[in-house]
DNA sequence: TTGGGAAAATGCACATTTTTCATGATAACA
DNA sequence: TGTTATCATGAAAAATGTGCATTTTCCCAA
């Protein structure tokens, strides 16, 4: 019994190992187990070979168990009542739960849905942890390693191992300072080509590279991907660059268009947000601008675990109400 | 993964799981766990079907664990470890354990040789406890249930499962108060005979019936077996009864001896160890009388336990001081 | 001591499971 | 878009578990 490193040692095994404890008996353990006493006396011999042990011996009353089967045979139970336990389907109680749940989302994100989810989140799961992270180098690896259980934004098309879900949709807007020169006016095509622009992009560079765009963060997707609208706007009046600065997140735009005459492109409820605090005008884009579409995104293999299912719809539930 | 009542499950598999989760990798969870590529695969993707959950998901870095099986890992390494430590070789540390030791002993030997024994138990093993039981209607049953780890006395041959080892050899010898008209003189064997005798037996009769004398108790053994010296001695005298009382056990025989002319027939041990408070008078049998045999009783299966091991140890030292 | 009976062990054949080998599929990356 | 590393898959082979029939063992009673 030396280096017991269990190789072969089945769990069945072990069951019969159990049955023998209480049944006392080859015979009965057999049939509890619904196997031969052949099979019993087999598995027994088994055990006896990789415990070194002759665990039961013959006597007027059943098998009798050695010491040693009767101090290891509760501790056995024990154990493998636990393994039974880890291996059980889970169940998730947010009421109960003391689980640390992580949410990917862009700064633009946490300021719109972050105070409504929070406020939700802590009344239904008050002992839970909720954990929002800005900036993954690579939400995809993310998701990938569990730093992150789902991200909320929107995605380009994303790994064939990854699940998603409508949040809401979401207008992309100029915003322009109440003092600015297009304040009052509605907005044409023309006048926005002849401001300075400011676009919101976490690289600095304002090229959507197709088919990398899941790895570099939330905020850049959701400038560009207006179904293309407002870079052909632009490019129909031959401007030639598209933007004149960029900001990292959508929060130091708005700052800056509050105090220049930059206008920035920007989400609206983002905008409506701030619109107070930074004397902020609003002005619908002169375009067709197909609206954003936010998404949650999840690992497909994960949708199954309650827990993520309830993170899911009550990200849903709470982007119906922003 | 409803009702995982695990039939089937391997502990292997489990091992690949853990493999698994650390090595992030299945041809690297082969490798350490000296198995295939293949052969893992294959192992995942039962334990795939059995916990009906993917568990791993191909990624750019390697095989990332389902949520599931993140959560499920640790708790699963724990329940192996807590089975590996079940099923390790037992180590007895007598200065730490707290392991409940039972001893079948007769009165007698509880006299003699307990009060030793007891005190180096307690001085070696101070937080484990030692019971002494006394009258066990069987002692092999008691020996089978575990009712008592090792069983001393005088026992006839034992069942085959059986063990033994010498403890020390005792002497039987004759004893009378000191008032009694036979405690100056050297005993012979025509004086004895005219005197009545008190013999310790444990059920009343003096009938010694062989191979059961195990299930009698110990007492009786002990009496008996002087090698049928003192039977033989009184029917060569033609005394019809071999003896006038019984005393359920030793000390009681003494009492009685220490206030009337019955002679008792005692262990010479028992004798010295009580001749001065009952002023007692011990007396050489003036028949050639053979030493009985004292010997420590375990089941052999038992043996090799560290404990049991260690407790019949204890008892050979201690024998050899008394 | 002997024999009867109950229960466990054993040998062997068969069924099932696991492993391997060879190959196919897939995802990441240049 | 091919290349590479890695995982999945299918079929055959090896190992392992099970059941049947039989033997052995042990208890118990005459």
């Amino acid at each position: 019994m030396k280096n017991v490193h269990f190789p072969n040692l089945d769990l069945n095994l072990l069951k019969v190992f159990e049955a023998l404890i209480e049944e006392k008996s080859v015979t009965r353990a057999g049939e509890r187990l619904g196997l031969t006493q052949s099979a019993v006396s087999h598995a027994l011999n088994r055990l006896r070979v990789t415990l070194d042990d002759e665990l039961f011996v013959r006597t007027a009353d059943g098998m009798q168990p050695t010491v040693w089967a009767m101090e290891a045979g509760p501790k056995v139970s024990r154990a493998l009542g636990q393994l039974q336990r880890a291996l059980a389907p889970t169940s998730f109680d947010p009421a109960q739960s003391d689980r640390r749940f992580a949410l990917g989302v862009s700064p633009y994100l946490s300021a719109v849905l972050a105070p409504r989810l929070v406020r939700s989140f802590r009344t239904l799961a008050p002992h839970a942890e909720l954990v929002l992270r800005h900036q993954e180098r690579s939400i995809s690896e993310a998701l990938d390693t569990g730093r992150i259980d789902i991200a909320v934004g929107a995605f380009g098309r994303a790994g064939e191992r990854f699940d998603r879900c409508t949040l809401f949709q979401e207008q992309l807007v100029w915003v322009v300072r109440d003092r600015h020169p297009l304040a009052c006016a509605s907005l044409t095509v023309e006048a926005l080509a002849a401001q300075p622009h400011l676009i919101v992009s976490v690289t600095g560079s304002a090229e959507p590279s197709e088919g990398t765009l899941l790895e570099q963060g939330l905020e850049r997707r959701l400038i560009w991907d207006d179904g293309g609208a407002y870079r052909t706007a632009m490019d129909r009046l031959g401007r030639t660059s598209s933007r004149d600065m960029t900001a990292p997140d959508s929060l130091t735009a708005l700052a800056i268009a509050a105090e220049t005459d930059i206008m920035a492109l920007c989400p609206i409820r983002m905008a409506r947000q701030f619109q107070q605090a930074f004397s902020l005008v609003i002005l619908k884009a002169p375009y067709e601008s197909r609206p954003i579409e936010v998404n949650a995104l999840w690992r497909k293999d994960n949708g199954a675990h309650p827990a993520i299912a309830w993170l899911k719809d009550l990200l849903i539930a709470e982007s119906a109400a922003i």
